[in-house]
DNA sequence: GCTTGACCTCGAGTTAACTCTAAGGTTTAC
DNA sequence: GTAAACCTTAGAGTTAACTCGAGGTCAAGC
């Protein structure tokens, strides 16, 4: 079973090993194991997981919640539902992001169509009376 | 033509008014006009501006970029390239932005799954030797 | 005229998430 | 057998983006 060094594990994950050794601390990882005289060894699972944390962090999440996560996990199956309704809500989460990543997609591809147009006519005047909208 | 008071733009953009002198102090109003005793006066195209400044931030874009935009602003039509390349790249960013978070909700609607079938199992066990793929 | 409340500035404090240093131990390479 | 390149820990330092407190000004209402 291939194992990896923690520097080995950052470089998979794109992490440093100083990130791994602060997850480590902040209690992210209970589930890697040592060597006899106390080097962290990285299984492909544990790789797994941390792909898993990575993808939490990316939706916002705290450290300190996403210890709640990795706490739950250590007890086993009574805390399915609570897991079960963290994943929930983070799909809500991540739904609302993507909706507002459309909406600033939206007002950043007018800004370009705006520059676009002032570029070509050398003055930002040209859109000196742009309707009173929301936004020109 | 109607003015706002800090705490008045504050709501309007769903900020706090320490965040808007934050913002002032960084040197990202400079539009903002004063009363004659010192009282900032927001325009409506200064809310306008602001806007753009949180669509800007919600991007990842740090303030003292977004500084940068607002100098050019100041500039006049000398910086439309660099306003317009700016616009581009980060219109690169979100697209590159949507693309990962569609890959996050993709893991979390596949965690989901796993702990509903769980759930209704009463154990997670029933994933035990779900194949060896990249994620279970 | 005096209190109340909203504004101001300046500078200090907070928080999260790293990021690094110091001091030391272990393993590998020649 | 020693130097390089890892690893460990505890704890200090950094950074961004707020967030707040103290002390002061000013206009409105009683």
């Amino acid at each position: 079973m291939k194992t990896y060094s923690i520097s080995e594990a950052a470089k998979e994950l794109n992490l440093t090993a100083y990130t791994l050794r602060y997850y480590d601390k902040e209690g992210l990882l209970p589930f890697v194991e040592r060597t006899p005289n106390g080097t962290r060894l990285f299984k492909a699972a544990d790789i797994g997981a941390l792909k898993i944390i990575e993808c939490l962090k990316s939706t916002g999440m705290p450290i300190k919640e996403i210890k709640h996560f990795i706490d739950w996990c250590s007890e086993g199956d009574s805390t399915l539902q609570q897991r079960y309704d963290m994943f929930l809500e983070r799909k809500a989460t991540v739904e609302a992001q993507m909706e507002e990543l459309k909406k600033t997609m939206e007002l950043i591809e007018h800004k370009c169509q705006y520059y676009k147009t002032a570029l070509e006519a050398g003055t930002e005047d040209i859109h000196k009376d742009d309707k009173i909208e929301i936004m020109s």
